[in-house]
DNA sequence: GCCAGAAATTTCAAACTTGAAATTGTTTTG
DNA sequence: CAAAACAATTTCAAGTTTGAAATTTCTGGC
């Protein structure tokens, strides 16, 4: 065990602590606007690509499981916020796309996520942005065979 | 919405990319050795420290809550891997700690986990490191009022 | 056209996680 | 000392998450 990877280790731990950290907060912000985290998580990325994903699209694009997208698509479409429609060219897959309700909640939503996040990395200044940026990209290119 | 606002917004969700995919790594690693990512989390802050140490501490270090802190050592108890202790002092705190087939089953999985975020990380030389550690000080005494 | 294989989604059991309420025990204060 | 305030843990219901198995549908080779 180098030294380095044990740097690395530390620095992994530490990302995760950070991370964990800024997800607790989250949450609470959330908690405020009844609504939880992976609802958040699956409303955003509709709002991203408003004219709708596939189920398997949706669980890439928010690195779970594709049973997890499932059922927290279920959940927000009880509640009238997602609507599911089955493709037609291929009767396999299934699109999913914000409502009206879903689209209006989310717009009172999303500025306030933003200014949150931003108070929560209002230390970070333009420098330390790009330098993340850079080295973020690297990481996420590592090992991920 | 100012633009370092949205910039800020940008490297926080690259940096949730990038800490989901790498736990997901972690997740089949650990899988490979008939574990889970909570119950490693829970033997390596045990691990860290050897004495043991008392429920509320546990869910601090790894900052999740009391509950998520008992399910997931009520379930490595029933294993034989950890033990719980009254306290003598203060009958409401109870000391956990590692036991002997923990330590030894920890053992056996420290440099294989050490090894498998070095390889996810091998990106990061030495200067990454030192920036990385010093903006994720930053990042982690940001907005947590 | 048929059929083995691949693909998209759902289902399912088990584990994980949260946050609030309940329990039990300690401490402080009137 | 009694009672209120506080602290540590567990319990609980509901939601989240995984990974594997099951379903349904396509696709390509024969």
């Amino acid at each position: 065990m180098s030294d380095l990877s044990k740097r690395r280790l530390k620095v992994w731990i530490r990302l995760l602590g950070v991370t964990r950290a800024a997800e607790g907060e989250l949450r609470g912000f959330l908690r405020g606007h009844s609504t939880t985290l992976p609802r958040f998580d699956v409303m955003a990325a509709l709002w991203r690509r408003r004219d709708g994903v596939t189920m398997s699209e949706l669980s890439r694009m928010l690195l779970v499981s594709n049973g997890n997208a499932t059922a927290v698509v279920d959940r927000l479409e009880t509640d009238g916020l997602v609507l599911r429609t089955p493709s037609v060219a291929d009767r396999r897959t299934v699109f999913v796309a914000l409502t009206e309700a879903g689209l209006a909640a989310f717009d009172g939503l999303a500025a306030e996520h933003e200014a949150a996040v931003d108070r929560m990395f209002g230390a970070l200044c333009e420098g330390d942005l790009d330098l993340l940026t850079e080295v973020l990209k690297r990481m996420g290119k590592g090992g991920a065979a």
